[in-house]
DNA sequence: CTCAGTGTTCAGTG
DNA sequence: TCACTGAACACTGA
C-alpha cells in the first residue's frame, strides 16, 4: 500500500473524518509489535478525551496534532492504511461491486471513536507498521531524520542537482533512501527513472546537471499526480510504467513497447526499460 | 508448499 | 564515514 500518495490519502480521510473533533474512546488491538510496547492502557489515557487538531504528514509518516502533546504517530509499513466506516468514496477502488464495507474491518489495530460518532482505525495485515508517541513529532525521530518531502517542499533544481551528484551510491537506492525524499518507495523512483530515462544502476555522482534536474522534474510531476488522483492507480495515466511492472514475466512490454526487464537493486526489485534508460 | 513483497533496520564487510 | 549486502521482521496472497 503505502508510498507517499496512499499515506497522503490517509491523512486526508484522518483529517476529513477526525480534525475539529474530540475523541471520546480508544481501543487498541493486543499486538506489542505494532504498538512498539507502548501498552493499550496508556493509549487509552493519552489519547481519550483530547482533541484532534490536524492530521499531518512527512514522507511516509503520518500523526494527529492533539491539543496537548503526546501526538500519536503512524507508519503504514507495507499493508497498512487507515479506514472510516462508510468512507468507501475517500478509500481506495471501490467501485460499486466491491466487498460490502466490513466493520470493524480486517486486522484493525487501533479505533479512535469520536465525538460526533465518527470513527478512524488504523489496519495493517503484515504487522510491519508501527504507532509511537511523541511529544514533539517534526522534531524528534523519526521525523526529524527524514529528507525533503517532494510534495510539501521539493528543493530548487540547482539544489535538488547539487544534493543528488553529492552522493556516490547508485540512483535508484538514493531514491529509496528516506533520509534523501522522504516518502518514494519502490514503483515511485522506478517511475521516476523510466520517465527520465535513467539507468537505475548510475551512480549519483556521475549524473549530469541536466540528467539530476530531469529526475527532480519527473519526481515533482509524478507524486503531485499520483496524489491529485487520490493514490487510485486506476487513474494513472496509462503511459506510466507502474501498470507494467508487476509480476515479472519475461515479456512484459511498455505501453510504448519497449521490454522491461526485472534486476534486484539495493534489495529490491526494480522494473526499468534497457532500451530507453541510459 | 513455495515464494515474492508498495518498508525499515541492523549487523557485518570492504 | 560511506556504500553495499543479506537477513530479519510478520504475514498474506498468488
Amino acid at each position: 500500500m503505502p508510498e507517499l500518495p496512499e499515506v497522503e490519502r490517509g491523512r486526508g480521510l484522518a483529517q476529513a473524518v477526525a480534525a475539529g473533533r474530540r475523541i471520546e474512546r480508544v481501543w487498541c488491538a493486543d499486538d506489542p509489535i505494532v504498538f512498539d510496547s507502548v501498552g493499550p492502557q496508556r493509549w487509552r489515557r493519552t489519547l481519550e478525551g483530547k482533541r484532534v487538531e490536524a492530521a499531518r504528514r512527512w514522507g511516509k509518516q503520518l500523526w494527529l496534532a492533539l491539543d496537548a502533546p503526546p501526538h500519536p504517530l503512524f507508519h503504514f509499513g507495507m499493508t497498512g492504511g487507515f479506514k472510516a466506516p462508510g468512507a468507501a468514496a475517500l478509500q481506495l477502488k471501490s467501485g460499486p461491486r466491491e466487498d460490502p464495507p466490513a466493520w470493524p474491518p480486517r486486522f484493525v489495530k487501533i479505533r479512535i471513536h469520536l465525538d460526533d460518532g465518527g470513527e478512524l482505525a488504523m489496519t495493517d495485515g503484515r504487522r510491519l507498521g508501527r504507532i509511537l508517541l511523541r511529544d514533539d513529532p517534526e522534531r524528534e525521530p523519526p521525523v526529524s531524520k527524514l529528507g525533503f518531502d517532494p510534495l510539501l517542499a521539493m528543493p530548487s533544481p540547482k539544489r535538488f542537482s547539487e544534493l543528488v551528484r553529492a552522493r556516490g551510491s547508485n540512483v535508484k537506492s538514493l531514491l529509496l533512501d528516506q533520509s534523501f525524499a522522504a516518502g518514494v518507495g519502490n514503483w515511485i523512483a522506478d517511475e521516476v527513472l523510466y520517465q527520465a530515462g535513467i539507468d537505475p544502476r548510475r551512480r549519483a555522482s556521475s549524473l549530469t546537471d541536466a540528467e539530476a534536474r530531469r529526475i527532480r522534474a519527473r519526481l515533482a510531476a509524478i507524486v503531485k499526480r499520483a496524489v491529485g488522483a487520490n493514490a487510485d492507480d486506476s487513474r494513472y495515466p496509462r503511459t506510466w510504467l507502474f501498470h507494467r511492472r508487476w509480476g515479472k514475466r519475461g515479456d512484459a512490454k511498455t505501453a510504448r513497447g519497449e521490454p522491461i526487464e526485472h534486476v534486484t537493486i539495493g534489495g529490491r526489485t526494480t522494473a526499468w526499460a534497457p532500451s530507453v534508460q541510459r
